[in-house]
DNA sequence: AAGCCGGGGGT
DNA sequence: ACCCCAGGCTT
């Protein structure tokens, strides 16, 4: 055995953070909208908002007849709101092709917008209790580290990452469950990619990483992430916060006076169907 | 394989 | 002021 998985599960049980996806009662269409919001954002600023979406749309056929600028506004400010426009687009096909109930089967899952190899399995699991590896970039480290003994893991690649992580599910389907969640958990919380707390980690005595006394990272740098401060993506996010913020139409020349390059950015946001043209100006799709 | 896509939090 | 984070999709 590599990783003791019931020191996961057993970890888990006694530490995990309560979050409204985890109360007993939460739907599975909560978790989906859950699972979408958190590709990208942290659990506190998802939070709130997927409180709020389950109160105004409690099953997918009600998201499905609210307007994209209605979800774009609701979607506020947790950023790559491509995400608010796949989920109201999960809403109609769940409405439409699967009976108002999210799919159990996982590569009906992965037809989804928006759904890639993590989600699909998360809500197979989370919300259905399917037995499926669970592999987010959390879930890699903690492999990296406790498996294989280093500080980062390799490029992600589900032909060798779902492998990796099926060969140590538990065969019971609670025990799983749990063991995918609290892998994520340690990932997050004390298996983080810098300062980890390895003196607080149900793995610490088996861990090939501190096995090896933690060495660093020895691979080929890891790749710069571009700056935000000047970027596409934040003129995008301003353009994006004027249209929600405006209940009339903005003309080019208004969204100029807070993005100069307000035109260029228009025709990107409008190709991703996020911006729409409306009589006088821009506004968010109907 | 690499680049794009928001916004906030930690250091 | 700077660096880090992270899943899905497109090219």
């Amino acid at each position: 055995m590599t990783l003791d998985a019931a020191a996961v599960t057993g970890w888990f049980r006694e530490h995990a953070r309560d979050l409204p996806w985890r109360r007993p009662g939460f739907s599975a269409w909560g978790t989906l909208i859950s699972e979408l919001m958190l590709q990208q954002t942290q659990v506190a600023r998802v939070v709130p908002v997927v409180e709020e979406w389950l109160r105004r749309w409690p099953t997918p056929a009600d998201l499905a007849a609210a307007s994209q600028a209605d979800v774009l506004r609701a979607w506020g400010r947790l950023g790559y709101p491509r995400r608010a426009l796949a989920l109201h687009a999960c809403a109609a096909a769940i409405a439409e092709r699967h009976g108002n109930r999210v799919p159990e089967d996982v590569d009906e899952l992965l037809a989804l917008p928006g759904v890639g190899d993590y989600t699909a399995r998360a809500v197979a699991v989370f919300a259905h209790g399917g037995r499926h590896p669970v592999v987010d970039t959390n879930v890699r480290r903690v492999l990296a580290r406790a498996v294989d003994g280093v500080a980062q893991p390799a490029a992600p690649s589900a032909r060798r990452d779902l492998p990796a992580m099926s060969a140590l599910l538990p065969e019971d389907l609670e025990e799983q469950r749990l063991f995918n969640a609290g892998m994520m958990e340690i990932g997050a919380v004390l298996c983080t990619a810098r300062a980890p707390r390895c003196d607080e980690c149900p793995l610490r005595r088996s861990c090939a990483w501190r096995a090896a006394g933690s060495p660093a990272h020895d691979g080929p740098p890891v790749r710069r992430q571009p700056r935000f401060e000047g970027s596409d993506r934040q003129r995008r996010g301003r353009v994006m916060a004027e249209l929600r913020a405006s209940d009339v139409p903005l003309t080019e020349a208004e969204l100029a006076r807070a993005v100069p390059e307000a035109a260029r950015i228009l025709e990107g946001l409008e190709r991703d169907g996020l911006a729409a043209r409306a009589e006088g100006g821009w506004a968010l799709p109907a």
